[in-house]
Parts: C-alpha cells; sequence; structure tokens
DNA sequence: TTTCTTGCAAACGATTTGCACTTTG
DNA sequence: CAAAGTGCAAATCGTTTGCAAGAAA
C-alpha cells in the first residue's frame, strides 16, 4: 500500500520528468491542478476540479485546466473517459475499473477488477497499441428500478 | 445465420410490441429511423443516420431523430455509447463489440468478443441490474503511432 | 528576450427544449 | 376530438479557440 503523500509526489516526478522530455514549463498552475486531480482522486468531471480549485481560492481559468488535464493525459497520469452523459472524466491512470452506469439517472459505481483490464491489455490487436482500458455495464440501479 | 430481411422483420415487431405495450403511436417516422438504424448496422452517430434519411429524400427534423433514437434504446433495439468524441454512438442491442479507439484520432474499430460480454453480464452486481456492457481500449493506431 | 502559458470571452457543436402545427388512435 | 408526435428555431452546456498579456527558460 502506498501512502497518499509518496503517490502525490510520485506522480509530481513523472509530470516533471514529462515535461523536461518535451521541453514543456513547469507552471504552478500545472502543478496545482495535478494536486487536486489526485486528491480528488476516483473519477472526476472538469467542473468538479475547477470548482474545488475556486472554492480553495485557488484561481485557474477553465481553458487552462482543459489544456493541463489534456496533457496529463499525454503523460500517462490521466485517462479521460467520456460514460452516458457528454461530460469527459478523469480518473488516475492505473486505476483498474469497472463502471456500472444507470442509464436512467446516470449515477456510476466504480469496482475494482485487474483481471478485467489486464485480459484487455494483455491481448494482441494487429495494427493497434493498447494503452489503457475502460469497460462499462450498463443497466438500471436500485432508485431507478424500483420507480419505473 | 439470420438475412438482413428477416432481421429487420423482428426487429420491426419488436417496436411495434413495445408500442402497443405503452400505448404510444406507430408513426412513420419511428419505422423509418428504425430501418435506417438497421441498414447502418455496426455504429453509427445521429448525424450519419439523419443525412442518410435526407439523402433518400425522406426528411425528419432533428429532434425526432433524437427522441426516437432515445425510445428504440428504451425499447431495448439499440445501444448507446459515448466513446472519445463527445457524440453519441448507437449500436443494435445484440452486438457484443470491444472497441479499439485510438486516442489521437479518434478511429475506432470493432472486435466481436460474445465471450467478454457474458463475463460481464453474467456477474452478479448487489444493486444493479445489468442490461448491456460496453469494453474499449484506448491507444494508438499504426498511423498515429508512427506520425508522432 | 523569445516562446510557451494563461485568462478571458467569443465561438462551436452536439443535444435539448418550447411551442405551434399535425397526426394517430 | 384529445393526446401524442413532429418540425423548427432558439436555448443549453460542455468544450475549444483566438488573441492579448504574463511568466518560464
Amino acid at each position: 500500500m502506498i501512502s497518499r503523500p509518496t503517490e502525490l509526489n510520485l506522480l509530481r516526478n513523472q509530470l516533471t520528468e514529462f515535461l523536461r522530455s518535451r521541453h514543456l514549463r513547469k507552471t504552478p498552475e500545472r502543478y496545482a491542478i495535478l494536486d487536486k486531480a489526485v486528491y480528488l482522486s476516483a473519477h472526476f468531471e472538469v467542473d468538479k476540479l475547477y470548482n474545488a480549485l475556486e472554492e480553495e481560492g485557488y484561481h485557474v481559468s477553465r481553458a487552462t485546466v482543459y489544456n493541463t488535464l489534456e496533457l496529463l493525459c499525454e503523460a500517462g497520469i490521466l485517462n479521460r473517459h467520456i460514460f452516458a452523459t457528454n461530460q469527459a472524466r478523469y480518473e488516475l491512470a492505473r486505476g483498474s475499473h469497472l463502471h456500472l452506469i444507470c442509464r436512467k439517472c446516470g449515477k456510476i459505481r466504480e469496482i475494482d477488477d485487474p483481471s478485467l483490464t489486464s485480459r484487455l491489455l494483455t491481448e494482441e490487436y494487429p495494427g493497434f497499441t493498447p494503452e489503457y482500458s475502460s469497460s462499462s455495464v450498463y443497466g438500471l440501479c436500485d432508485d431507478c428500478a424500483s420507480s419505473s
């Protein structure tokens, strides 16, 4: 089990290394957004991260948030997904989740399933280099099932 | 192997049954959209279906297309997915695809994998009733891998 | 000082919504 | 006829873009 502060440091270093390798700049905004992404962990939408930063009095423009999240994907730190809603969600790249998505209310529950992930990523796909995977099971949560 | 005309008839009947059970109306638009969805089969976006109808001189408003596609999902005939782009895609419900998605150019390749689908759907999920599933492997297609 | 980043606001694009007009049952 | 469905255009909302001003290197 990796403790949170150490994990954050690892990811900061990963970002630093990535920025160096691409000759990109180490701006405070990029580290602030990384920190908050780790803090939110699990899944989060862009606005959730944006608002979390605002609440603690740290202002960054939405454009920067969008740019930086894309950068963190490039760096292999985050993965980007879109589920039922038209809203991107990000998660830390090492997560191996299966998503249970209610097609009525859009609620998403995450389930850890490393064996599924490894099955998907160790397969050979001619002409395609896999990086990460995502599985979703759509259906009805109990709340929505009973109210319909 | 089910021949196409028969399959279409089965789905038309399924729609008719669904409409009857909910006391909804059997409009020509609904059947036209179903026909075109079956014809496009595999994955298609809303605009692809809309344009296909326009091209053959059959005009329906976009609103109706959106409404009807949602209806067809309710009827269990189509499934709705959103992948990398912010654009919904629909596929016939019986498909059991694994999607290889290039995170650079967004191209999607489909692979049949019934065993994966059945593994996901036969599992027990407390508090959740599964209906259909979708798995995606993100990475780089050869074109994008070589140009970066 | 050069070039990359940021912030802001305007632009975009897919989807949704409101409402008058049609059509089905 | 009454209720449901359609078409159209305007409204939404997440995301992207253009550009001037600010800050890494």
